[in-house]
DNA sequence: CCTACCGATCGGTAGG
DNA sequence: CCTACCGATCGGTAGG
């Protein structure tokens, strides 16, 4: 039993070194005998492991997903609260979820597309069902008038979602500036805009 | 003179159809047997028009770069105009470089890393730059009290940068809405932002 | 976790 | 633009 604890922890050591390497390298050109080489042992000995290459990817990305479709069902749940609410508590919670591993979301953002079928064709249908439940929200508040409809929806949405998913690229654990408070910013500035209104 | 016109032409076909597939499997999944193939020639063949891989990656980071240069230089070289409208026309004008060849843009922002050294300091160092200039349009604006004061600029300019970034990722250039449309909705967007004013 | 190895594929060159 | 080819490297397996 504790041998099999242990494999699975060097499973997760294999797995987290991979994210540091696919995220540095990208999936394509990161090989496996670089991976290796990081954790001290022989190519051949990542196999005991793990399956494939693509085994990892698969867990890098369907794992950060899950996370972010659990942080949206949340704020979903929620009754009775504003669409500019709403999508405050979306933004937080989908930044809150990325800063919890910074190097895995930014896998998940960019190396996705090295998937095979059909498990491509399901993170793609996932990734646009999590669009589109932000898009509701922002439908929502232009139907309450609490947004303007003179907004186009679709540059609304990927605009945020650019912002969110570019964060890990840039992002600073160590700055001032902590995970929710960027969050709070964020919304913030996609409500009010820069501008001052007083 | 015209066998250096149609090599020159030729040239061309090459980098724009590797600009295609590097922004479809990504610079290191691509292979010059593939580009060869949707050519219609020899993978060896190719190496008659280019010298190698990363110089096709080179000259279509480096140009892109170059056209959002001039595009923001312009923008500075306009006096008495206010912050906002200094953004938006930055706005503009990066929208535009990108909506002439989305495909390029696309590989510019995704691709750039596998450039080797020094080429690749030097990119890093050409957006740095980039995005400085953006960034001292939103202080500028800070300054004068078109803008809050309570925004985190690297925040805000971060934002600004993503949105405009992941655009040629999925704008639709056959859609109804055209990229002068687009930058000036994604200017206001980002100066008043989603809430309705009245 | 290792040694020894596989077939496939890579970017690129020589020579025409 | 082609044929013929190079050395290097790839993901992965067999067997211990």
């Amino acid at each position: 039993m504790s041998e099999a604890i242990s494999n699975l922890s060097r499973k997760e050591q294999v797995i987290r070194k991979a994210a540091e390497l696919f995220k540095e390298k990208g999936y394509a050109a990161a090989s496996m005998r670089d991976l290796a080489h990081l954790l001290g042992i022989e190519a051949a000995s990542l196999y005991s492991h793990i399956k494939s290459k693509e085994e990892i990817l698969r867990s890098l990305c369907f794992d950060m997903a899950a996370e972010f479709q659990k942080s949206l069902a949340e704020v979903e749940s929620k009754k009775d609260i504003s669409a500019s609410e709403k999508l405050r508590n979306g933004i937080i919670g989908h930044i809150q979820v990325m800063a919890k591993d910074l190097t895995a979301s930014a896998v998940f953002m960019n190396e996705h597309r090295h998937l095979s079928q059909p498990y491509l064709r399901d993170f793609l249908l996932m990734r646009i069902n999590y669009i589109n439940r932000f898009k509701s929200i922002i439908e929502q508040g232009v139907q309450t008038k609490e947004f303007k409809d003179s907004i186009d929806k679709k540059l609304a949405v990927m605009t945020l979602f650019s912002s969110l998913n570019w964060m890990p690229m840039w992002y600073d654990p160590d700055s001032a500036i902590d995970p929710s408070q960027l969050g709070f910013q964020l919304a913030d500035m996609l409500v009010n805009g820069l501008k001052k209104n007083d």
